[in-house]
DNA sequence: ATCGTTGCAAATCGTTTGCAAGACA
DNA sequence: TGTCTTGCAAACGATTTGCAACGAT
């Protein structure tokens, strides 16, 4: 089996649905692969987007985003009170990844983590409710805050 | 020590703050309590206060759901890519409350446990951060929608 | 050549604000 | 009475839409 970049993986998967590879739409991936860490918000996105391209349009990040959201690429993150920040979602193992939020510099930190099934089971037994995914917030205090 | 109702812990928190208890409040505080278990958004909340009180304004009704978000009484909910809905949260346990959302008809059905405790543990100690609170939702089927 | 996609500007949505009038303590 | 609270309408910010022009396949 051969390994895809991840640019690979979302250029395969516009074509797939039959989306064009546009310009524009390459220039926002490379802006959202090359700040994955950062989960940037849509105003973001499009700053940097407009700084490789000034000619873009705002409506053209939007409508980007939503088909990514759409189609899976990536994912809304509702982080406490602040905007809609989104996550690039590609490893298709996202069922067992948490998001760790800190109050004080809102940093967010990725954690891989499988031990959730153990909760999971026991819902599905005491609620009779199917779960599918879930989505896991954990506020508190990053290293560097805490000092 | 006296068993305070809903209503009756309202009104304290409200009189503790030095915030007046006006008709409208009241009024809306009774729409919450009485559909405690529904998870309104904004506009629900201003529907069902109107059939009450025709006179009522929204932004008053925006105004007191703001008011009782800061006092505590409610809890902002960000589930799925809807609305923001409202959480009543006068138990004060809610570090050990989840929610189970329904993908298809939309139900929100509310958990008590305290099993992620042992993750919270291995956590700060992996990563260092100091969790405060956690917020977790788990997406899937409710007993009804499974049929 | 076709049909999806874009940029622009206007429209829309939910929410917030300024202000004068009204009401609770 | 004094100050907090209200209703109204206007303002606001983020997102969406209609449309004619453009561009990828």
């Amino acid at each position: 089996m051969i390994m895809m970049s991840n640019i690979e993986k979302i250029y395969k998967i516009l074509k797939d649905n039959n989306y064009k590879l546009t310009n524009q739409r390459e220039k926002i991936i490379n802006v959202i692969l090359k700040h994955e860490k950062e989960h940037l918000n849509s105003e973001e996105i499009y700053d940097y987007v407009k700084k490789e391209d000034k000619s873009i349009g705002l409506a053209t990040v939007y409508r980007t985003i939503k088909l990514f959201v759409n189609l899976d690429i990536l994912t809304e993150l509702n982080l406490g009170d602040e905007s809609v920040r989104y996550d690039l979602n590609l490893d298709f193992d996202i069922h067992n990844h948490h998001h760790l939020i800190c109050n004080s510099c809102g940093k967010v930190i990725e954690v891989k983590d499988d031990s959730l099934e153990i909760l999971e089971k026991k819902i599905e037994n005491e609620y009779n409710f199917q779960i599918s995914n879930h989505k896991c917030k954990f506020l508190g205090l990053c290293k560097e805050c805490k000092e």
